[in-house]
DNA sequence: TATAAGTACGACTAACTAAGTCCGATTTCA
DNA sequence: TGAAATCGGACTTAGTTAGTCGTACTTATA
């Protein structure tokens, strides 16, 4: 029920593997894809998205790529987790972050409120893993 | 990323219902599912579920139904998510649980061993919340 | 200036999982 | 014997995840 999904996975290998060059140096996808077996046109996008967070720079043409662009140190686990899905790596309960009309069983639900509690305690342990850490 | 089913929303909501009740209080599953809108059928499943991995004792027939045979105090959430899921409520990680064969990059995937702590960590948290304490 | 190597991005498909439904069997009380 | 309950498998539907495809854009360099 706690998995990370293979896009996460390959992010995290990516990021990584680029954690490990020397400072600036660039990496295309097709590199990366091709050293981890890693689905080509998968990982692409999962770059983009990357790039969009600010996560990595990308570079356009020949001699193109990406170069990590935040310190492995600085950077979280939880960041590119968001980056790639979009949205908190942690929801335990969801109405928490919707309209009670979203949730059909709002008005009965009476285990919201505990959850609550356990949901941050998850985020804090999640929060605390960087990517330096997971040299 | 990290959400609870459906399913453990409701034996949640069903299990806490019944730690409200006076010790050895038998309650049927209409009666739940009708108080808190939940699907019959679908929750009727959970308490056999639940009731498989003696979370709560069923009695059939007329004025059956089932009563809630462990200890709030002591039954821990992450009990009722495996008696539902039928396995650890956090494999952050499948490559450590599973043959080498069955994930496609074992070879050459870096992430594996950082992560095992972050699931022990996660799983930590989620051991600590029992069902007393969602009162 | 043409070409190759790269990123950008939306649309689509396939496979899997979660959620919910249906139906019949069994048990037990009155 | 009939009603109220659990038991349990098969099925359908809906949603998500993983992966693929096609095309456009960018840039270095021969």
């Amino acid at each position: 029920m706690f998995q990370l999904s293979k896009k996460i996975e390959y992010a995290l290998i990516a990021i990584k593997h680029m954690a490990y060059g020397r400072r600036g140096q660039l990496f295309t996808t097709k590199e990366i894809s091709d050293k981890y077996q890693l689905p080509y046109d998968l990982l692409a996008k999962l770059m983009q998205k990357l790039s969009k967070h600010r996560i990595i720079e990308s570079y356009q043409g020949v001699n193109g790529g990406y170069i990590l662009s935040r310190n492995p140190v600085e950077l979280k686990v939880s960041e590119i987790i968001y980056a790639i899905e979009g949205k908190p790596s942690v929801t335990i309960v969801q109405c928490e972050s919707e309209t009670p009309e979203n949730c059909s069983i709002h008005t009965t639900c009476t285990i919201k409120n505990p959850l609550v509690k356990l949901q941050s305690n998850i985020n804090k342990v999640i929060d605390e893993l960087t990517v330096m850490e997971m040299f």
